[in-house]
RNA sequence: GGUGCCAUAGCUCAGUUGGUAGAGCAACGGACUGAAAAUCCGUGUGUCCCUAGUUCGAUUCUUGGUGGCACCA
């Protein structure tokens, strides 16, 4: 994508600021944002797209009970697991929220993991209209049935452009495109307009790091605190579920291969961890090319005071730039 | 103590009729616009246990070690 204004992050033009906490899973950002959140007086928004999901809170180390009562809260547990939903939903749900939230906040807290949510929010997303649900089923029949060619030929029929730039190996990345040309009758590329969206409010983002040794070890001591708090069961109620895209998630569908017999639970277990490594790298990867995230080492110590120094933003947010 | 087998990548192992080596897994790097904790792509990271020979050249053959395994005492 294109950045129209480099500076937008650094200028503080509007009085209005969403501080994104950022960060691969397994850093720390649920318990560093309740207090950063405390003291801006806002709710956290949460920016993941698992936390979303009623009944996965432990697998998804979501905010436990407790931190759920020190501050408000949005987008955790509040969707059924069998509803449809996306990045571009998301999109709209959070932007509404915010018009709202701005009203008698001048800073509000979001944070969280997936990447593309994150950027639905800070940049934005094409208008792009939601595939029909028969289509869908249609397209993946023909896919299950005869493979990815015939799909790849009708897109380079019907979109030419982005046949040839799209990963012709990714079949969701194939089969969507030709999706939207079959229903809307233009290309998928001609939805793409490659820009970013301009927001009323000061976008700041703040990438929590660690160094690589400490990530991982914490992620592997929080997937066995997970089995003991009892990941195993909250698993098995999901059980029936577990072709739902929701469900195709870390933690989740590791135990469905052990209680399918295929794993032993001992190698599901360190396939959770592997596969939580595998998840933080893609996130700090992801991180890696955005260059208007500031970056916070887990190590230093006073995040609101660093905060204020790095990035301008002032607690009290009495002084907008002209 | 004796005999036999083995020693090659982080792990399990191939292989080189003597020309300094490759698979799987792991690890690492990357892509990413309505399923994104998804999906896809790329990369070999090595004192071939040590030592002394033979040889133009030894990870490969020979000697002697070291370590492991098995059997016999």
């Amino acid at each position: 994508m294109m950045i129209n204004d480099v500076n937008s992050h650094s200028i503080l033009s509007s009085r209005k600021n969403l501080l994104v906490i950022l960060g691969p899973t397994g850093i720390g950002k649920t318990e560093l944002s309740i207090q950063v959140a405390n003291h801006f007086q806002s709710p956290i928004i949460s920016c993941d797209s698992r936390q979303l999901y009623k009944g996965l809170s432990i697998g998804t180390a979501a905010p436990t009970p407790e931190q759920l009562s020190k501050v408000k809260h949005f987008f955790i547990g509040t969707l059924e697991l069998t509803e449809y939903y996306s990045a571009s939903r998301y999109e709209e749900d959070v932007m509404a929220l915010l018009s709202k939230l701005f009203l008698d906040h001048d800073t509000i807290v979001m944070t969280g993991g997936s990447m593309m949510y994150i950027d639905a929010i800070c940049k934005g997303i094409d208008e792009i209209p939601t595939i029909d649900e028969k289509l869908r089923q249609d397209i993946f029949k023909l896919y299950t049935k005869e493979g990815l060619d015939p799909i790849r030929n009708q897109l380079k029929i019907l979109d030419p452009v982005f046949y040839g730039q799209v990963d012709l190996k990714n079949h969701k990345r194939v089969i969507h495109a030709l999706e939207i040309c079959l229903m809307t009758g233009k290309t998928y590329s001609s939805f793409r307009t490659n820009t970013i969206k301009k927001r009323p409010f000061n976008i700041i983002k703040v990438e929590l790091t660690r160094n690589r040794e400490d990530l991982y070890s914490r992620i592997n001591k929080r997937v066995d605190l997970m089995m003991e708090e009892g990941l195993l069961e909250e698993a098995r109620k999901m059980y029936p579920l577990r072709h739902l895209n929701s469900l195709n998630t870390v933690g989740y569908k590791e135990l469905f291969k052990y209680l399918d017999g295929e794993w032993t639970l001992d190698f599901a277990i360190e396939k959770i961890k592997q596969n939580t490594r595998i998840y933080s790298r893609k996130q700090i990867t992801w991180f890696k090319k955005d260059p208007e995230i500031y970056k916070f080492n887990m190590e230093n110590t006073d995040f609101i005071f660093w905060l204020e120094n790095a990035t301008g933003l002032r607690s009290l947010n009495i002084s907008p730039l002209p």
